[in-house]
DNA sequence: TTGAAAGCGCTAACAA
DNA sequence: TTGTTAGCGCTTTCAA
C-alpha cells in the first residue's frame, strides 16, 4: 500500500499542509522541517498523488495526444518528440489512436478531457465546428491544419508541394499528377492548392487523383490511372502512397524514375530506404510536436483555477498563435529528367 | 466549467448518491429516476471525473506503456494494438519512451505508478531484481522479456532465429554471423543461445558480433566486419539491423543475397519495401500488445481495494502467466543459395 | 429505492 | 513558519 501524505507528516512529526507544501511549495518551509520531510518521503517511497492534486488544483499535469494512425510512420516521431518535450515540463502524454475515423476522434477528445489539461488534435478529420465546440470543453491545440480562433502548428506542406512541383518542372516535366489524400485533410487542401498553382505557373498539366487512403496501398492502386492520365511525374500527399505508387508502377513495369519521376512528402525514415531511395519533401514533425506542447502549455493549459474555468486567459485573450513550419525538399533518387529535359 | 455530479443532482432533483449510483451500479436506481437523471446529464454534458473516482475506488482506468523507442517501427503496431485493445475495455493509454535508457524507466515507472492501474513494460532494459522490486509498486507485465514471478508476453524469437539459421542452413550457408543487438536485452539474449544451438546442430560456424544499437545504423556499421569474419549469411537482432546492414553491404560492393544472404527478425512494414525484400522472422506485435493489457487487466490490476493494496489477488495467488507467441519465417529476396547449396 | 455522512489524498485560504 | 479547516468530485457504507 503505498504511502500517503498522512504516513509521512505522523513520521516527520508535522501536520499534513506542511508536508504538502514541501513539495509544491518548499520555498515556504522551514529548510530543516524540509529536509527531515523529505527525508521521511524518501524512506516510505511517497509520491504525492497527482489526480488528487488535480482535483485541487485543476492541473492533471497530463496531455492528450490525439493522432489518426499511430502506425504511420510520421506519427512516431512527433509522439516522441511530444513525449519528450512534456516529461521536461512534468507531463505525461496521453496517446490514442483513431483509425482515421472521426466519430472515434470526438469520442476521444470527451474521454480524455477532464484527465488532462490539453489535448494535442493532430491530423483531425473532423469539421471545423465541432473542432470549435471541443474546444470549449478542453483546451486544443491543432497539428497540421489550421482553425480559425485556436492555437495550432502545422508544417507547410503548401510550400513543400510548390517546392517539389518546381523541381519537376525543372527536371523538364510538363505532365504532373497528384495523389490526392484522404477527404477531410486540411494538409491535403493546402497541398493541392500549392502544387495546381505552382503548375499552372509553370504552364505544366496537373492531373488530380483521389481522395485516396493515405497508405502505402493507396498509392500502390493507383499505378495504372497514373499511367493512364499520362504524366510523367507525381507527387504524392505522402512518402507512404509514394512509396506504394512507386512499387506498383514496378509491378506494371514501369521504371522509377526512367518513365515517371516520384515525389513524397514526409521524410519518413523509411523514404532513404527503399529503391530508389525517394524525393521527397522534409516535414519538421519532431518540430511540430515540441511546438504543439509548448503551445498548449503557454495557452495556459497548465494555469488551472479552484473551482474556475479551464485555462488562464479569458477567451478573447487567449493566444491563437498559428505556427507553420518551413519544408525543405531532399532530392534523392526517384525523380529524374523529363520528356522537355531540353528545355530545363 | 464543467458540470459536476452535484450539478446533476440539481437538475435532477435527487442527492449526489443517486447520481452516482445511475452511473456506477444502474441497476440499483429507479429505472424512472434512471433516465430522469441521463436526460440532465446529457442536457448538462456531464461526465463523471475518473480522477475523482479513483480516488475512491483505487482504480484509474488507465494503463502505462513503457516502450523503449516509439519511433523504432516495431512498437506502433504493439502500441496500436494495446491502446485499442485498452479502450475497448474502457481504459487509456499512457504512453512513454525512454530512448534505450534503463534510468529513465526506472523513473517513468515510478512517475506513472499512482496514475495508472498496471504498467507494460516493453523490452526492458533493466535488471531482473530492480523490475521485481518496482513490480511491488505497481502491477507490471512485462513485454518481450520474462521474469521470474511476473506475467509477460514475449515473442518467441528464440524458436524464429532457430527457423532462420535453418533456412540459412538448408540453402548450403555454413558461415554464419549473427549481429547481437544491445545489451541488456533478453530478446537478444534468446536469440542468440537459439542461433548458437541451431548453428551447431547444423555443423555450421556462426560469429557474434555486437552488442550493438538496435537501428539501422548500428547494423550498417557492421559491413565490413561481416566481410572480414568470412560469413555469407547473417542474421540480424531485428529488421532495421539487417536492412543497415544490406544498405552498408551494398556501400561496399557486396551483393545481397549473390554474395551474402541476411534474415531479419520482426516483420516491420519496411521490410517489404526495400530492395531486395527482406526475408525475416514475422513477429507478432499486435498481438503481444492485446495480450498484455488483457494480461494486466486479468491480473486484478483493475480490482483495486478501498484503502487496500493494489491488485485483486495476494502475492502468491497472483497469477503469472508467461505467454509466448509463435513467430513465422517470412522468405522474401534477401536470402539465396549459400557456398555448399549443392548438398542442400 | 433513496438520502445522509464519511472520506479518498491532497491543496489553499486563514489563523496562530 | 506551521497548524487548522474546508473542500475538490466522487463512491460507499449505513440508515431510512
Amino acid at each position: 500500500m503505498p504511502a500517503t501524505i498522512r504516513d509521512v507528516a505522523r513520521a516527520s512529526g508535522v501536520h499534513i499542509s506542511t508536508v504538502s507544501r514541501t513539495f509544491s511549495a518548499p520555498h515556504l518551509v522551514n529548510p530543516d522541517t524540509r529536509s527531515r520531510v523529505l527525508a521521511c518521503a524518501e524512506t516510505l517511497g511517497y509520491r504525492p498523488n497527482r489526480a488528487a492534486r488535480a482535483l485541487i488544483t485543476g492541473r492533471t499535469h497530463n496531455i492528450g495526444l490525439i493522432v489518426a494512425d499511430i502506425a504511420n510512420p510520421f506519427f512516431p516521431p512527433l509522439i516522441k518528440a511530444a513525449e519528450s518535450q512534456a516529461r521536461g515540463r512534468d507531463y505525461h502524454i496521453f496517446v490514442a489512436d483513431t483509425n482515421e475515423d472521426p466519430a472515434v476522434e470526438e469520442e476521444l477528445v470527451h474521454a480524455l478531457a477532464k484527465q488532462v489539461d490539453g489535448v494535442l488534435l493532430c491530423s483531425p478529420r473532423m469539421s471545423n465546428s465541432l473542432i470549435e465546440q471541443l474546444s470549449r470543453e478542453v483546451p486544443l491545440v491543432v497539428v497540421n491544419r489550421q482553425v480559425a480562433g485556436l492555437p495550432s502548428v502545422a508544417t507547410d506542406n503548401g510550400q513543400g508541394a510548390r517546392l517539389a512541383v518546381e523541381h519537376l518542372l525543372s527536371l523538364g516535366h510538363r505532365d504532373l499528377a497528384l495523389l490526392a489524400g484522404p477527404r477531410g485533410s486540411w494538409t491535403n487542401r493546402e497541398i493541392r492548392r500549392a502544387a495546381v498553382a505552382a503548375a499552372r505557373a509553370g504552364g505544366a498539366a496537373l492531373t488530380v487523383l483521389g481522395p485516396n487512403p493515405p497508405t502505402e496501398t493507396g498509392g500502390g492502386a493507383l499505378a495504372e490511372p497514373v499511367r493512364r492520365c499520362g504524366a510523367t511525374a507525381v507527387l504524392a500527399y505522402n512518402d507512404l502512397m509514394a512509396i506504394g505508387l512507386i512499387e506498383g508502377l514496378r509491378a506494371i513495369g514501369t521504371a522509377v524514375p526512367g518513365e515517371v519521376s516520384v515525389v513524397g512528402i514526409d521524410d519518413i525514415a523509411l523514404s532513404r530506404l527503399t529503391r530508389p531511395k525517394l524525393t521527397t519533401v522534409a516535414t519538421p514533425a519532431a518540430a511540430a510536436g515540441r511546438t504543439a506542447v509548448d503551445l498548449l502549455l503557454q495557452n495556459g493549459a497548465g494555469a488551472g483555477a479552484r473551482g474556475g474555468r479551464r485555462g488562464g486567459l479569458d477567451d478573447d485573450r487567449r493566444a491563437t498563435a498559428q505556427v507553420t513550419l518551413r519544408t525543405e525538399l531532399v532530392i534523392r533518387e526517384s525523380t529524374g529528367p523529363g520528356p522537355a529535359a531540353s528545355n530545363a
